[in-house]
DNA sequence: ACCCGACCTGCTAT
DNA sequence: AATAGCAGGTCGG
């Protein structure tokens, strides 16, 4: 572990969590494997770092103490600049965007090591936290208070499939996201692979975060809040950026958002019946029936939410619901037949067991392929 | 109601 | 060395 600041330990089994899987089938996208069995990322705006042995998880936080203090006047300037775009997104015109893109790419790296001082003091006031609450923080994180093993077994016994793959498999969880990253993360997702989707939301939170803090030479930021990707610019910044179509999408969710009441909006959602928060997700653009459910599944607590991609099409045709071989796409109705299915196999937390079948078929797969002798590892991102 | 192509980008496999 | 093919989708005709 980094030096500087304190290891605690939780008391849990590895059979209730297994972190490798966890953390990099494609849930979060901002989780790194720093060392063997060590993972570093974020969760409610502080950097973790997580390890973990049978019986229980070691993890330390890291506060903006441990950014180098190297920083220079201009940088200052800089950081100050771009603080105030953003604080005043309102007013914010269309040119100093512009300006913003074209810095740079020195500029560019300058800024983006550089609100720190600026929220120097606000983490300070963070790093008052008790060692219970942030033990709270991940048990919600990781929704700690659910037992696994009872619902594996539950798992296992409603379908054959998930009984047969489980086994060497326990303690796949799914998260309780921030329901911001949650959506802007699951937009990107589409038509696209993990690593680059971890690619593009590094690069969100680069361009559009703060600054949490440094470890290790890297400087972790915060997701962006809605407001800052629904200022002016910000499709066409994106854009150069690498996101593609994507870009609008994101744009014009955050501005939707924003005019529907920002955050408390969005997570009002969770309080709704899940089709209901189903179909109000869908309003967004970019979010369709599958990214929906994805959001309705990890930050909306909807567990029984099933999201249904090709991949999860070709298995269900493939072994459950023959008579979908013949369906040439994936409409509504077939969309929801297959979630449907699969809620009636599994019951009240279809989408949690659904998801651990699905993570661990493709962890088997892609471990396969990478040694076709023994199930070794998930591939590294970056 | 269903089907189809277009859409950005970057990594693979020919 | 160039180029089709494709990746955990979504949207509009």
């Amino acid at each position: 572990m980094c030096p500087g600041s304190r290891v605690f330990r939780l008391k849990c089994a590895k059979s209730e969590l297994r972190l490798d899987i966890t953390l990099q089938c494609g849930q979060s996208f901002r989780w790194r494997e720093i060392s063997p069995g060590q993972w570093r990322g974020i969760i409610r705006n502080r950097v973790w770092t997580l390890s973990q042995d049978d019986s229980h998880i070691m993890f330390q936080t890291h506060s903006s103490e441990n950014v180098s203090a190297r920083q220079t006047d201009l940088s200052k300037q800089v950081s100050t600049i771009q603080m105030k775009q953003k604080a005043s997104f309102g007013q914010a015109t269309k040119r100093k965007n512009t300006e913003d893109i074209k810095m740079s790419p020195t500029n560019k790296r300058i800024r983006n090591n550089q609100y720190t001082k600026i929220y120097d003091c606000e983490i300070n006031e963070l790093n008052d936290i008790g060692e219970n609450k942030l033990k709270e923080e991940l048990r919600n994180y990781f929704r700690l208070d659910i037992s696994l093993e009872s619902m594996y077994s539950l798992w296992s016994k409603a379908d054959v499939n998930f009984a047969a793959v489980s086994p060497q498999f326990h303690g796949v969880r799914i998260m309780n996201q921030d329901a911001v990253e949650n959506v802007f993360s699951f937009i990107c997702s589409s038509n696209n692979n993990i690593q680059r989707i971890s690619l593009l939301v590094e690069r969100l939170c680069k361009i559009y975060g703060s600054p949490l803090a440094a470890v290790d030479g890297i400087t972790w930021h915060s997701f962006p809040g809605v407001s800052s990707l629904a200022a002016p610019g910000v499709e066409e910044t994106l854009r150069e950026h690498g996101f593609g179509y994507r870009a609008k999408y994101i744009h014009k969710s955050a501005q939707m958002i924003m005019e529907e009441g920002g955050d408390s909006w969005l997570h009002s959602l969770r309080s709704l019946p899940y089709y209901e928060c189903h179909s109000q997700l869908m309003r967004l653009p970019g979010v369709g029936a599958k990214v929906s459910d994805c959001i309705c599944l990890m930050s909306m607590g909807h567990l029984s939410a099933i999201p249904v991609d090709t991949h999860v099409f070709q298995i269900a045709a493939r072994d459950y619901l023959p008579h979908l071989r013949t369906c040439k796409t994936v409409t509504e109705k077939v969309y929801h037949e297959i979630a449907d299915h699969f809620r009636n196999v599994f019951g009240e937390y279809a989408g949690w067991a659904h998801s651990v079948r699905q993570m661990i078929m493709q962890y088997s797969n892609i471990s396969l392929i990478w040694n076709s002798v023994a199930i070794l590892n998930f591939p590294r991102y970056i």
